[in-house]
RNA sequence: GGUGAGGUGCCUGAGUGGUCGAAAGGAGCAGUUUGCUAAACUGUCGUACUGGGAAACCGGUACCGAGGGUUCGAAUCCCUCCCUCACCGCCA
């Protein structure tokens, strides 16, 4: 959520970053600032109301501690009188606070001045590209039919047991899944980063914290009976663990980690996208966030984007980064990059890794502060990203590795494998 | 699921309907002092909204889980909801 008080000193500012995100601002905008002024002059005329009913108040205590009953009565009545236009004025205040809190949170945040402006997906800068795509033989095949063939993950079975979308991983499938997570909570660990395993069920205040309620709710899987939700992913109850907190600003940045699975609805998707891991209801994902002083914060986007460029790297998988356009930015964030890996055998890119930078507008919805000597406390940055999500590394990695004899183990995984070939 | 207790500031923890934004202690910050580590003493020390001011700052209002109500006046009384804890039952 934005932060009212710079729309109000520049709101044209506002529309023209909004409209890098294809979003027209102009009309909402019009109708926060007349929701702001309504809600100060209301809130001012009650106060000073309210001043006048304490004074009133003080001073009937005060005759009635001296026996003064018929002028305590008078002055009695006169608050008295008062009432109906308080309870007006709350009334009017609360409307106002509710329609511009209804308005705020429909506005995506200001994406940074380093986005480029783009439509779509095919309008984000590529910054970073391997040089030449490797090139499979003419026997190479796609990762579903790799995993069948060599009885790793079973998406029949997830059927039965759960629906499309849950695979079961089998075997060495099952082993590589648990070495991956290892290893990237390892490497995280080596680059400061403390684990944490957090709940995978939320509540609603986690849900709006971090941005996925309101709106997208159905997004996520819900369990009735208790009003939970079950995470899309670990940046939601990570980053929460610093709701409503006022951080010391010497301890910055907070740098954690943590494993969990991951659960999307994906409502509405199918086709051969959906194919094998490329998009799953469940997944699992190592997920790397931190909390940062406002200056430094673009400085640690790209040390976190860095970072899992080096897993990449080390995973020895072709890959390439993405600097997202204004139109195919997430809501809450204000720069991501995008990380992805070529799937050889499908031959196109799959994102694997979402790194931003979302500034104060987490931070605002969370009540997530930090002080600085005996200052004011003021809004911390929040980031993350993935470090990283499973499934399609596992498709890379089965694609780009295969070989007549079986697929290859990237090398610093054999060490949690303990094998070198899924044959 | 059953029963009971309770939700107060960064933390612990007092609080009789008016003088309580809230005792006390701790932590934090600033200072004084002893030759260092440390201790002692003094002071300071909530948040949000808002009016004024260039600013340091000054004023108003609200907030003692949330929302209502009673009252001239509510942390304190009443109602509803949420949450936490303890014991029992069940269970990994």
């Amino acid at each position: 959520m934005l932060q009212v008080n710079i729309i109000r000193e520049d709101p044209d500012k506002v529309i023209e970053r909004l409209s890098v995100k294809n979003f027209d601002a102009k009309e909402i905008i019009g109708q926060i600032i007349e929701l702001d002024t309504g809600r100060r002059a209301t809130q001012t005329e009650l106060d000073q109301l309210l001043s006048h009913q304490n004074t009133i108040a003080k001073q009937v205590g005060e005759l009635f501690k001296s026996g003064k009953q018929a002028e305590a009565n008078d002055l009695k009545n006169k608050s008295i009188a008062l009432k109906d236009e308080v309870k007006k004025l709350h009334d009017l205040l609360h409307k106002y606070e509710h329609d511009l809190h209804q308005q705020m949170v429909l506005l995506p945040n200001c994406p940074s001045e380093k986005v480029p402006s783009g439509k779509s997906a095919a309008d984000n800068e590529v910054i970073y590209s391997i040089d030449k795509l490797p090139e499979l033989s003419s026997e190479a095949q796609p990762h579903w039919e790799l995993a069948s063939k060599y009885d790793i993950i079973d998406f029949e079975l997830g059927v039965k047991i759960s629906g499309a979308g849950f695979p079961v991983y089998k075997g060495k499938g099952a082993r590589l899944q648990r070495a991956l997570i290892s290893w990237f909570l390892d490497r995280a660990g080596e680059s400061g980063y403390t684990e944490v395993q957090p709940p995978i069920l939320i509540n609603e205040a986690s849900g709006f914290g971090t941005g996925q309620l309101p709106d997208k709710e159905g997004q996520m899987y819900l369990v009735g009976l208790d009003n939970l939700y079950l995470i899309p992913t670990a940046e939601v109850p990570i980053t929460n663990i610093f709701r409503d907190e006022i951080i010391d600003a010497a301890t910055l940045p907070l740098k954690l980690t943590g494993y969990t699975p991951c659960f999307r609805r994906e409502a509405g998707s199918y086709g051969k996208d959906v194919r094998g891991l490329n998009r799953l209801h469940q997944f699992d994902k190592v997920e790397i966030v931190q909390i940062s002083h406002p200056d430094r914060s673009y400085d640690i986007l790209e040390e976190m984007k860095d970072y899992v460029v080096s897993l990449l790297k080390d995973l020895n998988l072709p890959f390439r980064v993405l600097k997202l356009c204004g139109g195919d930015m997430s809501f809450a964030s204000a720069l991501t990059y995008d990380m992805e890996v070529w799937s050889a055998a499908q031959e196109k890119w799959l994102e694997v890794s979402s790194v931003s930078n979302f500034e104060t507008f987490q931070s605002n919805r969370l009540k997530l502060r930090y002080r600085e000597h005996n200052e004011k406390p003021k809004l911390a940055h929040t980031l993350n990203g993935s470090a990283l999500a499973l499934p399609r590394i596992v498709a890379a990695i089965l694609e780009n590795n295969q070989t007549s004899s079986g697929i290859q183990i990237p090398e610093v995984l054999v060490p949690y494998t303990q094998f070198e070939k899924i044959d």
